[in-house]
DNA sequence: ACTGATAATGCAAACGTGTGCAAAGGAATT
DNA sequence: AATTCCTTTGCACACGTTTGCATTATCAGT
């Protein structure tokens, strides 16, 4: 049997409600029964029930987060952000993937709730609205990271996605380029909009003209798409001389795709990622990319659900939504080079 | 408020213990009212309290898992195994980060305890055994994935780490490779020893010598430590023609290391990575490398953990250990070739 | 020595469930 | 019509805490 604050209390042949007190450094309990408490406590090798103790509290310091896939790269900096500061805070992380699939998510949700988290983080899962207004319509705070849906929700934590396509456009136009392409996601919605949209905002800028075809999408994020996407870049006539590619891991198979048709990189091709994900540096060439402050985006997002558990922010505040927008760096390694035939 | 069992019952003048039941799918309500109560849980939007529930039944429904790193996409894709089979049996995830930090280590064995978790998963996280204890004291079952110290636990999934050194060595010196070199990784325990071994093994067989020298280990599994190790073995007399590495993140940073030093893979060296993690492929040129059935173990490992919390195992059986040896794949791609100048 | 204040502790109810046992209501058997 | 039996429901207690309130012990001030 595990021991209770009872047998303690038994122990030492005092009341159930001395020991918790004590346990919980109430101010009430004199110093000298404290401490017989705690060391008691300690040899018997009590440990709380956070069942009980939530049952009573309505609090499980507990925060779910949501996330559509584990093993993505990307998501595992966040996830290592969010959990160090829970880690900080006492809090434990229940942590699900819903892998876009509707039924999951469903189900994460029903659990999540049956646990009565505190809070929930949201990280790039496309959660239904339906399922989100789980959370809110019983008073369970949400904080979104880096949202794909169009929806929009009270807290939220994103990247700067448009200014981090416009650093990456702008050193391309920087190196002289003039026919840039874009690779992108269409399975990812508002992010690959913003990353087009930058691109777009920079180029015109700089009055460079943008052909309709010159902007393509694959269906996914991986890198069996980047080889996809280069197949039809070298199709097009005039060929672009640089690629901006939504991420990292279609930059890998653009990589691939032009080692294959026998294109060198940077010489005759410029290519860049995005995100900076731990193996960008690792590409043959390594991959100039932005660099996204993921675990940055993790902790910050990890604080602000923190911030909206605290009792004092609750009171004071007029509950104004919460938007934060994070920049990322522009990370030059070789992937690119200045054009050295203009057209 | 959040709607009890209480409510329902007192809405539908009725017991809060049929309520219960009915909702449990207790077979001695009737179909009716069964039918009636579940219909108004539903309206009111009822939602089990996990709290309440485990403080009867002992039972969380909830798994930990312990892992040394999140953002290590190797363990990214061992959590993505775990999680699914633990959704799938409707249970929940508590996932934590012990960083190599024993304090951290400390707190989250204490969180876990508290939160009263049905079993642990512990991976790769050199968990002390001083920690493990106050789980398995407590009648917590510990699965352990890929154990690193050299503690014995009762239940565990390993990898076959010399089968997969012994399946890459073996397929090198078909090649023809007489001078293997192995870089291996200091830090980590076990997984280095068992690869080391199964290296000496199979060049044993093939008679074929391994000089002292020819052994090096670098402080860590990251790729910087490739970029060291690699500057080494070029430095050797006469330099070995193949090295195996210990990971495929090692092995990134040798074929980076080779790169800048104008040594061509795999003309003039070939080089083999472990793990296959995911990108592995997209290096340059692709890894040829040991494929371990990563979400294989988690799932494996997750079952197990299930089965021991299964009341028919524990009553049936004698309790013996249960150790899991999975063995791993060759997966040759691009990084090796036969030597063409032998010695 | 008595009052009043303060410090320390105990009592008991509650949180939302699950469950053994008793009870009620029929239906079936005698 | 009385008995037995089965089905369905309710009662009440327990799980391990927290916490408002009452109680006791301690001590200073008159």
């Amino acid at each position: 049997m595990t021991t209770t604050i009872k047998d303690i209390a038994k122990r030492l042949d005092i009341s159930h409600s001395t020991v918790s007190r004590a346990l919980n450094g109430s101010s009430l309990i004199a110093d000298s029964t404290a401490k017989r408490i705690r060391q008691t406590a300690e040899e018997m090798g009590y440990m709380h029930s956070a069942a009980a103790r939530s049952l009573k509290t309505n609090r499980t310091q507990a925060l779910g987060v949501i996330v559509s896939q584990v093993d993505d790269p990307f998501f595992g900096e966040i996830l290592r952000g969010i959990e160090e500061v829970a880690q900080n805070n006492e809090y434990s992380i229940f942590m699900a993937a819903s892998q876009h699939d509707p039924e999951k998510e469903r189900r994460i949700v029903q659990s999540m709730r049956e646990h009565r988290v505190d809070g929930v983080i949201i990280c790039s899962a496309s959660l239904s609205q339906a399922q989100s207004k789980q959370f809110t319509k019983y008073g369970i705070p949400i904080v979104v990271v880096n949202n794909q849906s169009a929806e929009d929700y009270r807290y939220s934590i994103y990247h700067d996605d448009v200014d981090g396509s416009r650093q990456v456009t702008r050193y391309l136009i920087g190196l002289g380029h003039q026919r840039i392409a874009y690779l992108g996601n269409s399975a990812s919605g508002r992010t690959n909009w913003e990353r087009i949209s930058g691109f777009q905002q920079e180029m015109a800028v700089s009055n460079l003209a943008v052909p309709a075809e010159y902007i393509f999408g694959v269906p996914g994020g991986g890198p069996e798409n980047g080889v996809k996407g280069v197949a039809y870049f070298l199709a097009l006539e005039p060929r672009p001389t640089a690629i901006v590619c939504f991420n990292d891991m279609i930059a890998a198979g653009v990589l691939r795709g032009l080692q294959d048709a026998g294109i060198s990189v940077p010489g005759q091709m410029s290519v860049t990622g995005f995100d900076n994900i731990v193996f960008s540096e690792f590409t043959s060439p390594p991959l100039t990319t932005l660099d996204q402050p993921k675990r940055f985006i993790g902790s910050e997002a990890a604080h602000l659900v923190l911030k909206l558990l605290d009792v004092k922010f609750q009171e004071e505040t007029n509950q104004e939504p919460i938007v934060q927008i994070l920049k990322g760096k522009l990370l030059i390694r070789q992937s690119c080079a200045p054009v050295n035939n203009l057209p």
